[in-house]
DNA sequence: CAGCTTTGGCAATCGGAGGA
DNA sequence: TCCTCCGATTGCCAAAGCTG
């Protein structure tokens, strides 16, 4: 597709190949643009982007009820601004210029969706080579759509602010602060919406950023697992999920809802089991095999066998054994889910955040920091050193029966620590405070030399 | 101290169960 | 079949805590 720089009486435009999308009689436009130069030209603010519009824009709020609304309640100051964009999000821009920056497969395969405006509405033309239309004085960031023997072609002034972002904003800041090396040859999916009234694109970015349904995470997870060539963390742990789920010796053998729910073909026994959700069991155990929680309470513990191919399947032969040591010690909370939270969300996500504590201080006072023998470790030997987890109460009815958040997870957890007799704990507070002086230290300068 | 992660509370949303 | 209720899950936010 041709993307060029090109000169028009001292003036530079960008221009770019578009190919037409036909949906329900209406026409759109998508074009490839290298991320270097479309960061150049881009806006996410309307505000002075052209004065003629304006009163137009605003017109459209009244028509679009909701949006108006929204806007209403949420921000006044918005209101004069007439701002598509919502203001952005730190988190979110650096996340995803890690994720740029870190990860192989670090792709925007969806497309920033923009808008901008044109010289032809004025002229109603698109059958004149831009070579032989006026200058564009009077509306200096205006693009000129051609179109002539079905090759399309739109010149776009190469200047900030004359495309404006309807979708993609965090996407575009993300590029921008992520590293030159990704960004030099990268190139972008673009979707113009041109040629419409300004509050059709309203109404649209409207659907798109308010009533859009986010994926159910754990399909994500899921997609994202079977599909990457590479083994990497999402692949290997969608692995390890489908196992603990589907070999009959695993504690939780059919008791995981793999795509976020329970599938309508099986038996009422069978789907009454099932309490705990893939997306919840990957995002409580992947920070164990990542080494940006190298600094975390919770040590990548596994993040050792994960490095080598060839022994990361330790790594869920120990969960294996870790889940059925607690059944063992629990065998009655584990299986009764109408008067039990052991095996839900709070009672085994509290369990999953006790593994780190509970693996270095096995690892450094009885294993002498020799990853290889710890694996070798047998349910009962886990079992005996959960002693004390009998005195809690999982019940329904209990503290933690009720509410579902991180919060009543990390009280489980505390409780967790302190009854439990191998942590030698009478308060959370005293016990940490041991533990990263005597444990945490250590067990950081030994994974330093992997990492 | 800046820039982060963790925590805890609560809101929104979803799917299943049971009743009309 | 549709509707409502309820528990589970997920999302969001701000305060507190940590790290370099």
């Amino acid at each position: 597709m041709i993307e060029e720089i090109i000169n028009k009486n001292g003036k530079e435009y960008l221009k770019v190949e578009l190919i037409q999308i036909t949906q329900k009689n209406k026409k759109f436009y998508i074009s490839k643009i290298s991320a270097k130069r479309f960061l150049k030209i881009y806006t996410v603010e309307p505000a002075e982007y052209d004065i003629e519009r304006q009163a137009n824009f605003a017109s459209s709020f009244e028509d679009d009820r909701e949006y108006y609304e929204h806007l209403m309640n949420n921000d006044k100051e918005r209101i004069n601004k007439k701002s598509f964009q919502r203001p952005s999000n730190d988190t979110r821009v650096s996340e995803i210029k890690n994720f740029l920056n870190t990860n192989e497969i670090g792709l925007f395969p969806n497309s920033i969706i923009v808008t901008c405006d044109l010289l032809n509405d004025k002229i109603g033309e698109c059958n004149i080579a831009f070579n032989e239309v006026d200058s564009f004085e009077n509306r200096p960031k205006s693009a000129y759509l051609e179109e002539i023997d079905n090759n399309i072609f739109l010149y776009i002034p190469y200047q900030k602010d004359s495309v404006l972002v309807i979708d993609g904003q965090h996407r575009l800041l993300g590029l921008k602060a992520a590293s030159k090396e990704v960004t030099e040859d990268y190139e972008l999916i673009i979707t113009f919406i041109i040629g419409f009234d300004r509050s059709i694109v309203a109404n649209l970015f409207y659907t798109i950023n308010y009533t859009q349904k986010s994926v159910n995470k754990s399909v994500l997870y899921h997609l994202m697992g079977e599909f990457s060539r590479e083994i990497d963390k999402m692949a290997f742990m969608h692995g390890t999920i489908k196992i603990l789920n589907e070999i009959e010796e695993s504690a939780l053998y059919k008791r995981i809802k793999m795509l976020g729910n329970v599938p309508k073909s099986l038996s009422n026994e069978v789907r009454k089991q099932m309490t705990i959700s893939q997306a919840f069991l990957i995002d409580y155990l992947i920070g164990y095999i990542s080494k940006e929680a190298k600094n975390s309470i919770h040590q990548p513990i596994f993040y050792y066998y994960y490095k080598s191919e060839n022994m990361r399947i330790e790594i869920i032969q120990f969960l294996l054994k870790y889940f059925d040591s607690i059944r063992e010690a629990l065998p009655e909370q584990w299986d009764n889910v109408d008067e039990y939270i052991l095996t839900k969300t709070v009672g085994l996500g509290a369990c999953i955040k006790l593994l780190p504590f509970l693996y270095v201080k096995m690892f450094i006072d009885e294993y002498q920091m020799d990853p290889k023998k710890i694996v070798q470790i047998n349910v009962n030997t886990l079992k005996n050193h959960l002693k004390g987890i009998e005195t809690i109460n999982f019940s329904k009815s209990g503290e933690y029966g009720s509410v579902g958040s991180a919060g009543s997870l990390n009280k489980l957890k505390k409780q967790l620590i302190e009854n439990i007799d191998f942590f030698q704990a009478d308060n959370y507070e005293d016990f940490l405070r041991v533990f990263k002086e005597n444990y945490l230290s250590k067990y950081k300068k030994w994974l330093t030399k992997y990492l």
